[in-house]
RNA sequence: GGCGGCGUAGCUCAUUUGGUCUAGAGCGUCCGUCUCAUAAGCGGAAGGUAGUGGGUUCGAAUCCCACCGCCGCCA
C-alpha cells in the first residue's frame, strides 16, 4: 500500500506587538484564529504547523521602555514571557518565538543580503529629526510639537491628535523631544534603504491574480496597487533592532515592517532546527504547489502587509517561496459602546486581566462565536454571557450531560452499534459539510456556529423521541452520534472541553472522519459528568469593575 | 476632501449567482408544556416598511444613483 504524504498546512498568526500583551481584539484576530484553524486542520488529518512570536522591534517598544525606565530588550523580554503565559492558558498549541530569535536575525540578514544583490535595494539621503542632547535620530512619534492647524501643544510628529491633521516633523512649531523634552531638536542629512516595490510590481500583480483573494482582503489590495506602489524604507537610524546589512548602513537597523513577518520563516526554520531536522521548513515554504497552504491570520489593518509587502519582501530574494495563499482576517473587537481598547486609560479586557475572570476556554468559545468576520464588533457582557450560558452551557453541555444521563439511568451506560436514523444522520452529515466549507473558507464563526446549530437538532431530537419513556436503545444510540459529533466539532474551539467530553464517551483523540461514522461495537460509557460550570456574568463584571477600580490612582 | 468596505428583528447571524408565496434561525421577552438533563429541554406568540430616498426589472435585502451612519486607507 503507498501511503500519500499528508497535505501540509502552515498557519501564520499575526505577531503580537510586545509592548504589551494583546488585548481581547488582538487575541481573536491572531493567535486564537490561528489556533482553531491548526486544530481543525489536524482534525482533518493535515500535517499542521501553526507559527507566529512577538514582535519585539520598533520605536513604540522603544517608548514604552523608556517610559518605564527600562530597556526594550528587558520590556519585549517580559512581555514576551507573560504571551506565552497566555497562549498556554488560552490553550493555544503553536510554536510561539521571537524576532529576537537569532535564527530570525540570520534569515533577515540573508534576504535583504540578497535582495540587495538583485538590485531590489535602493538608497536615498533625507533629512530627519535629531536631538543633539540624546544624539539620536527621533522617530516621528518621538517628536512633540504645537499642531500648526489648531494650536493644541500636543501634537506629534506624525499626526496631531486633537485634531485629526497629519504632519511632517517639520511642521510642528516649538518641536521638542519627547525622551529629554527638551528644544534640542535640529534637522540632519542621514541616508535609509528602500525596497523598490515599483520593481517588484509586475510578480506582485501576477502573484495576485493568481490567487484571487476574496472579499475585503482582495479589495484592500486592489485599492493599494491602484494607487501605485512606491518605494519604502526598510531602514532607520535606531539602535533597537536588527542590523542592516546593507554597504554604509551601518549603525542602522532593519525597520520592524521590514523584518517581523519574515519571522513566518525563520519561526518554521527554528522550529525544525529544534526538531533536529533542520531542512524540515522546506516543504513548507520552497514548495510551490498545492502540497502545502498557508493561511494567516490577522487584523484587517495588516491585510496589505501580508499581500503585498510581505509577497514583495519574500520576491526580492530570488528564492521562489511559497506566497500567502489565504488571508483569514477579522474586523476589529472593540470595547463597549465601540470605544477602543487602551492599557493606559483603562479601557477593555487584555488577555491576562480576561484570566483572571474566567477561565481560557471560555473566553476561547465567546471569541469564536462572535469572531468580527463581517464587521467591527463591540464586547458586552449580555454577549458573554449568552454564549457561554445559553449557547454552550443550556445547549451543548447539557444536551452531552443529558444523553450520557439517560444511558445510565435506563440502559446501563451502554450503547449498541445501531445504525444512525436517517434525519438525525442527515443533521451531522450536514453539519459536517457546511462546518467543513466554513473553514476552509477561513470563517471560523460560521464553522462554530453551525455546531451550535446542531445541539438545537440534537435537543429537538432527545424531546420528540422521549427516550425517557420505555427502552429506546435506538434512540440513545442517535442521540450518542449527535453528542460525538458535536464534541469532534467542538474541538477546534474549545479543546479542553472536548477533551472531558471524550472521556465521558469513551472516544479517543477522534478525527473528523469519526463524526457521523457507525459504532462497530457496543459502547461503554464513562460516569456521567457535569461537563461545564455556567458563569454569573454579574460576578464575572463586578470582578472587573473591582479589577479595574483598583488599578486606578 | 478622495477611494473602499459595511448598515437585515432587543442581541448575534442566515438568506449560493435578483424569483418557492406573509425575509429565516438562535439567544432574549411573553404564553404553554415535558421532566431524561446544568431552574436545562420542547412547542407557540409577539417582534423587521432589510439605514433613508429614488431608479432598473414581470419581480430586489440581493443590481444602479443619491443621502445618512459606522469602519478603514489615502490626502
Amino acid at each position: 500500500m503507498i501511503t500519500l504524504s499528508k497535505p501540509k498546512v502552515l498557519i501564520c498568526s499575526g505577531w503580537p506587538y510586545a509592548s504589551n500583551v494583546p488585548h481581547l481584539g488582538n487575541l481573536i484576530g491572531c493567535l486564537l484564529s490561528g489556533d482553531a484553524l491548526a486544530r481543525y486542520y489536524r482534525l482533518k488529518g493535515c500535517d499542521v504547523l501553526h507559527v507566529s512570536g512577538s514582535d519585539t522591534h520598533g520605536t513604540n517598544i522603544e517608548f514604552e521602555a523608556f517610559k518605564r525606565g527600562v530597556s526594550p530588550k528587558e520590556l519585549s523580554d517580559r512581555v514576551h514571557q507573560q504571551i506565552l503565559e497566555i497562549i498556554k492558558a488560552f490553550e493555544i498549541d503553536m510554536y510561539y518565538t521571537t524576532t529576537e530569535s537569532p535564527t530570525h536575525y540570520r534569515f533577515v540578514h540573508d534576504l535583504y543580503k540578497k535582495a540587495e544583490a538583485n538590485g531590489y535595494i535602493t538608497s536615498l539621503e533625507e533629512e530627519q529629526a535629531y536631538c543633539t542632547h540624546d544624539g539620536k535620530f527621533l522617530a516621528d512619534r518621538f517628536i512633540q510639537g504645537t499642531c500648526p492647524h489648531c494650536g493644541s501643544p500636543n501634537a506629534y510628529g506624525n499626526q496631531c491628535d486633537d485634531c485629526g491633521t497629519l504632519l511632517e516633523p517639520s511642521e510642528l512649531k516649538n518641536p521638542r523631544c519627547r525622551i529629554c523634552g527638551q528644544s534640542t531638536i535640529s534637522f540632519r542629512k542621514t541616508r535609509n534603504w528602500y525596497l523598490d516595490l515599483p520593481k517588484l510590481e509586475p510578480q506582485l500583480k501576477a502573484f495576485i491574480a493568481a490567487k484571487g483573494f476574496q472579499d475585503n482582503v482582495g479589495k484592500f489590495t486592489e485599492n493599494l496597487l491602484k494607487e501605485g506602489l512606491k518605494p519604502r524604507a526598510v531602514t532607520r537610524d535606531l539602535e533597537w533592532g536588527i542590523p542592516a546589512p546593507f554597504q554604509g548602513a551601518e549603525g542602522k537597523v532593519i525597520y520592524v515592517w521590514a523584518e517581523a513577518a519574515l519571522g513566518y520563516v525563520s519561526a518554521t526554520m527554528e522550529y525544525f532546527e529544534k526538531q533536529s531536522n533542520p531542512r524540515g521548513w522546506e516543504p513548507f515554504w520552497l514548495d510551490e504547489g498545492k502540497s502545502v497552504k498557508h493561511v494567516y491570520t490577522q487584523g484587517k489593518d495588516n491585510i496589505p502587509f501580508h499581500t503585498i509587502f510581505f509577497p514583495a519582501q519574500l520576491l526580492s530574494s530570488g528564492t521562489r517561496y511559497h506566497l500567502p495563499d489565504q488571508i483569514s482576517a477579522t474586523e476589529y473587537l472593540n470595547w463597549i459602546g465601540g470605544q477602543k481598547f487602551s492599557k493606559t486609560r483603562g479601557i477593555g479586557v487584555y488577555s491576562d486581566e480576561a484570566l483572571k475572570l474566567l477561565p481560557g476556554s471560555y473566553w476561547r468559545f465567546y471569541l469564536l462565536l462572535l469572531r468580527p468576520e463581517q464587521r467591527d464588533i463591540d464586547f458586552s457582557w449580555e454577549d458573554l454571557d449568552k454564549a457561554i450560558n445559553g449557547v454552550l452551557a443550556n445547549n451543548i453541555a447539557n444536551l452531552i450531560h443529558r444523553v450520557t444521563s439517560l444511558a445510565h439511568r435506563s440502559y446501563g451506560g451502554i450503547i449498541s452499534p445501531t445504525a444512525i436514523a436517517s434525519p438525525v444522520s442527515k443533521a451531522i452529515e450536514g453539519t459536517k459539510a457546511k462546518y467543513q466549507q466554513a473553514f476552509e473558507a477561513g470563517s471560523i464563526a460560521q464553522a462554530l456556529r453551525h455546531v451550535a446549530d446542531l445541539a438545537v437538532v440534537g435537543n429537538e431530537y432527545v424531546q420528540k423521541e422521549r427516550p425517557w419513556e420505555g427502552q429506546k436503545p435506538e434512540v440513545i444510540a442517535n442521540a450518542y452520534a449527535l453528542a460525538k459529533a458535536l464534541a469532534i466539532l467542538l474541538s477546534p474551539f474549545v479543546p479542553s472541553f472536548s477533551e472531558r467530553v471524550y472521556r465521558v464517551l469513551s472516544l479517543n483523540a477522534p478525527t473528523l472522519d469519526d463524526v457521523g461514522r457507525l459504532e462497530q461495537r457496543e459502547i461503554r460509557l464513562g460516569p456521567p459528568e457535569r461537563l461545564l460550570e455556567k458563569i454569573d456574568i454579574e460576578e464575572v463584571r463586578a470582578a472587573y469593575d473591582q479589577m479595574k477600580g483598583d488599578k486606578k490612582p
